[in-house]
DNA sequence: GATGAATGAGCATTCATTCAT
DNA sequence: CATGAATGAATGCTCATTCAT
């Protein structure tokens, strides 16, 4: 998932210091309001290196969240791909997001505050990009089960919203600690709920 | 739904005109980005009028808030009074999100953007109240139709994603100008899914 | 010359106490090496105060080259008024320039340096203007002698060259400390080389 | 010109893509606002190249400087060869000053802007050797005409304000596009404005 | 000779907040 | 209640310079 080749595999290297680093300040204290200062100190670099890998702290969020974004995508697709029918497809858009989140809650919390980030033009096209090859793969895997019937025809753009939109509001909520039940432990009702709000009847 | 005794009702006078001036700032800028500076400008009032008011810019925010999501729980309760059925109690909650939100979308776009806004203790624990005291009243419109079996038996926290999340992710999407197709003309998909979800079979 | 009305005519006033310090800093370091806080130290004011009444180094430098530009040529129009020839004329151009470098020197160390000066667009405008006014009414004023044959037809743009380069590049030789022998020992030279280069024959 | 021995004839080498790439920097920023990594851009090498040949930006300035007034200087004294009298010297002083500007204005510009470069104390004695060296010869050269009575006796250091002060100062007038009219359209208007200023009667 | 990652002192600038008038 | 000059801690960022490879 590393994002440039690395001149050495061996250690984490600076790049990769950094990111993590930085992924732990924005957890605690938020993007805005997380420092330049803070990321260094946390990362054991000098600030010229972190301007020198990624431009400032934009450039930090950046990179973490198209990282973050990518992977929790490609899992989605890969797990689409063990799907036969709609209603696994489905339930498996509701699981797998349970499971991501649950499996790494900083990342997590972060692309959900992820409006505060200013991406920088270049960044903001590339998400365009992966946005739209993510989705066009989502939508032409789910298409044929819509026209052969399985599922309610709707306009396009309310799909995501009525089956991802739950389980991401409890993940906030689970995420920001106002619930402690665990995500696991609600998934189930949640896919279910996505299924029964989308299936043909 | 004013929070304080006015000493003259007839002019708006600077207090509203400070609020009126953050929530344009807030919109356009982001809260966090805002500056005192910027909102002195707008409102046409001088930096020591708005401490003198509000005590900062985290006051101006909170108040901002506490209005905002005070009018949009009392609006709910109302159309409340009027359902008789777990269908149209479903169905309100949707429509009363969508029309609220499309009636002021500023307001509407502050309130989702909240997490930036660092609450005094006071202002937290009021708005603590305010959400007991809402959550308390939906929950028992609502239980004597799950005890009815009108509804799914389903765990407590999961009831707000599954009936309100997609709509307001919906809402998300379209206040930040993602999607063109106004609320209003998808309203209806989402209270269909929403009861869907939950109905009992 | 102040360039704004003070509140209080009795004090020099922060303003004033920073164009000073400003000067003093500019002279002894240059313009692009002096820092904000060189400034800040000898005005014995706050960062914050110099920000608020100047916006930057830039404007500073700004005001400081306005003022004393204008000042510079306010002067050579108020003795243009006592002269009645064009060699009178030509040699108060000369004699003027030479009498007012010797007299503040500082400010005058200042002018010529002014290449480096970032300029806002403004303070450009502002500049341009007072060019503009300020050359119209020497023009003007020699015009005439021109006209009558007292002096020769040159291309216009050459007039100044001619006339003042000698004295100005020997006032910046004296400004530097790159020859001691004062101005004024030799401003006589210079009225004299400007005329004979000038004068018809 | 080239003031070190270099390894190899053929290629341009490091060294003079550096030297180029900075003096098109030092035309378009100013020197003191050009990075070193700018120049590393434009001449395509690396920061360690750069610092191996010239030791840092002032490096670069002082050897672009030096090679600069050199030529200048050389082909004045070439010139002054085949002068005979003191008016065909004091026009050729003016006329070679014009003709070099106008042939090679990046670089005349950087040589008028020369105040900002922070040469080392190296660079500024071979400076000062080889203005004494070519002022000498300049003196000399002259010498002769001023005892003869050709021209007429004045304060030695007013000698060269008053014959090469105007064209300098139309010079600077030009290469910073404030005037439209060429240097070689008013050279002769300059020459002899300068005899005139210096001739005997 | 060449490379470029790493360094960190140094600087401009912002902005919330105070308080005398 | 209103004003806005004054404050200065906090922060982002630049850029010359070093040095191991």
């Amino acid at each position: 998932m590393s994002r440039r080749g690395q001149p050495n595999l061996a250690t984490p290297g600076r790049r990769q210091m950094i990111l993590e680093a930085a992924l732990a300040c924005f957890d605690e204290t938020g993007v805005a309001a997380t420092t330049i200062e803070q990321i260094r100190d946390r990362a054991g670099c000098s600030i010229g290196s972190l301007y020198h890998h990624f431009g400032g702290k934009e450039g930090v969020a950046s990179a973490l969240f198209i990282d973050g974004i990518s992977d929790l995508n490609a899992g989605l697709l890969r797990r689409l791909d063990d799907c036969s029918n709609a209603e696994q497809g489905v339930r498996t858009c509701v699981l797998h997001y349970a499971d991501w989140v649950t499996r790494q809650p900083e990342l997590a919390r972060f692309l959900v505050h992820a409006r505060e980030i200013n991406f920088a033009p270049e960044a903001r096209a590339e998400l365009k990009a992966i946005y739209q090859r993510h989705f066009g793969a989502v939508f032409t895997w789910f298409g044929r089960f819509v026209l052969r019937g399985d599922m309610k025809q709707l306009p396009p753009e309310t799909y995501i919203p009525i089956i991802s939109g739950p389980i991401e509001d409890y993940a906030r909520l689970w995420l920001s600690g106002r619930t402690r039940t665990p995500l696991v432990e609600v998934s189930e009702v949640f896919a279910e709920a996505a299924w029964n709000a989308v299936r043909a009847r």
